[in-house]
DNA sequence: CTGCAGGCCGGCG
DNA sequence: CGCCGGCCTGCA
């Protein structure tokens, strides 16, 4: 990776598996949004950029060096080989085979622990492009204002913000029933100061096993945010889709979700993160 | 009108 | 323990 400051934005060159839409259109986040000119524009933290590519380069607009250096690098995993954990999970069998050939360019973000753990209790039995207007609706009402390229942005609530909210105000924001889920999972979030960092030395089990006394988060919705804060690249979401492909090319349909959890584990280690993100990919665009 | 979408909770056997 | 009905909301 060759990275070229120039004004006001930065060039980044010789850079192997990151596809823009493979990464910000694999369920992994909500706030990333395609232009008509299919650049992508997001908001993480107090910052937004817009990237896109040109020929062989990516384009980061809006970010300065140091900025891309300290944080987007992280943010997006840049530093990490995905060649090699392509390599060694197309040796596991042909299905992961195609998976990974379908869809080599996804980079498990590293997004904030907070963001991620509401994002996903607000998945829960919703739909796509319902969750992105909750988030964004929260975010308008509850966060601070960004300005980009003379647009409002406006960055994730903290902690504190949703903590203090009522479950009227939530409701109005179209959660439904899990309008008590956010509120009760920003109190205890703050009372116990979650951080990454504590959760990464807990090990998987304990900080997954943790993360679920919040309200609102059961097996699926721990392993989404352990995965997609960048805490554990071992946690295996079982969503409907994950249900779907194992059944299909692996286990029989009777297999319970925990079934399918311990099967992942014993099959793909410590890269089962990443292997969900290619099965996941591939049974959404195939099956 | 019914059914369902990246599940979770609570009650019951 | 495992199973199952109900759930906000929006859209087919």
């Amino acid at each position: 990776m060759e990275i070229i400051e120039k004004k006001g934005f930065i060039v980044v060159k010789d850079l192997k598996n990151f596809d823009l839409e493979e990464t910000f259109e694999c369920g992994q986040c909500f706030r990333w949004k395609r232009t008509e000119s299919d650049e992508y524009i997001g908001v993480v933290e107090n910052k937004v950029v817009k990237i896109f590519k040109e020929n062989d380069e990516f384009i980061f607009e809006g970010c300065t060096y140091d900025e891309f250096t300290n944080f987007w690098i992280d943010y997006l995993d840049l530093n990490t080989d995905y060649g090699v954990i392509i390599d060694r999970l197309v040796k596991k069998d042909d299905v992961m085979k195609r998976a990974c050939s379908f869809a080599e360019g996804i980079r498990i973000l590293k997004q904030p622990l907070f963001e991620t753990l509401i994002s996903f209790i607000i998945s829960a039995n919703n739909s796509i492009p319902n969750i992105k207007r909750v988030i964004e609706r929260l975010s308008i009402a509850y966060g601070k204002e960004i300005i980009f390229d003379n647009k409002k942005y406006f960055s994730f609530p903290t902690v504190e913000k949703l903590a203090s909210a009522n479950e009227f105000e939530i409701r109005k924001m179209k959660a439904g029933f899990r309008s008590p889920y956010i509120i009760k999972t920003s109190k205890l979030f703050l009372e116990e100061e979650f951080t990454v960092e504590k959760l990464k030395l807990m090990g998987y089990r304990d900080a997954k096993n943790f993360i679920m006394k919040c309200a609102g988060v059961g097996s699926k919705v721990a392993d989404c945010t352990l995965l997609f804060s960048g805490a554990f690249t071992n946690a295996f979401p079982v969503d409907v889709w994950i249900k779907r492909i194992i059944q299909t090319y692996y286990l029989d349909k009777d297999k319970s979700l925990k079934e399918i959890s311990e099967f992942a584990d014993n099959k793909f280690k410590d890269l089962a993160g990443y292997a969900q993100q290619y099965l996941f990919y591939y049974a959404r665009s195939n099956m």
